[in-house]
DNA sequence: TATTGTTATACTCTATAACTATA
DNA sequence: TATAGTTATAGAGTATAACAATA
């Protein structure tokens, strides 16, 4: 027996809206296509935000970096990493160590941040061949050297 | 007289930070460039975020649309559109009124709105004139397609 | 004096659950 | 029963200003 699921045509109250001059700007084209990959992101690997999972890259990346240099790398205030290493050292995938500088904490993974950071790079992978699938490998390469060209490298 | 002014290798404590497998991330690199274009449109159109600005030119072009259509379109949800049309209305920028349907609302600019959408709207012309001036016209177009792609249309 | 990490505080943007008035 | 708007509440993620320890 064959099970038809109808979807309805939930909140499809008649027909779109008219997008204005939103599609032609490329900060919404970048706005929508990053929460795209958000959801997919989110759905993959749910005990980390993107934001907290490069954090943990970076510092296996720089084994012993102070934390106001990991701060200025993805560009939020000293103040805030305090909370988020508090959170990531709570749940014992970080550790910091005070530094020969005794002003400054270096920072490591522990055995447990290793073995996350792993494992979610192994999904992450999964995640950019799916997001990826609607582009060939040139058209994502093409991609990636545009954003880097916007950026400034 | 000639003053010179020397920029301090602010923060600069040493070499950059190695990024491992994050420069060749889809999301990484959206992230990153969509973080640049927010600097730039925030200090083009200080007034408003861009998200705000999105639903005002909505608006504009949809006269009449309701809030929970409206809150579709840009999704989140409807009772996050009520605090949102609430500060729009405190500035006096959009007008709620009832509808035939009387469990709804419609959606206008007010006349106020409409002049400021409209001087935002040239604003944001040269902002995207600036942040689009790294690359060709072809390779501008060539971006608005592959993030068109990515997203799904 | 300057820098690192820290705390207290607040702001923006968002969601969930429950309510009301209408349909 | 179902939907539109609303309220109360909470949770990310972020910033600013002031402070102690250290350089």
């Amino acid at each position: 027996m064959v099970t038809i699921v109808r979807i309805p045509n939930k909140g499809g109250s008649g027909t779109a809206l008219k997008p204005g001059m939103l599609p032609g700007l490329l900060g919404y084209r970048l706005r929508l296509a990053q929460q795209a990959l958000f959801r997919d992101f989110a759905a993959t690997v749910a005990e980390l935000s993107p934001g907290r999972v490069g954090i943990l890259m970076l510092i296996e990346a720089n084994p012993g970096v102070t934390q106001s240099r990991l701060a200025q790398a993805v560009s939020i205030e000293r103040s805030t990493m305090v909370g988020v290493l508090h959170v990531l050292e709570g749940r014992g995938l970080v550790e910091r160590r005070r530094g020969a500088d005794r002003r400054t904490n270096g920072l490591w993974l522990t055995a447990g941040g290793r073995s996350l950071v792993a494992r979610l790079k192994r999904r992450i992978q999964l995640h950019e061949r799916r997001v990826a699938a609607r582009l060939s490998a040139e058209e994502r390469e093409q991609l990636l050297g545009l954003l880097e060209k916007l950026t400034g490298e």
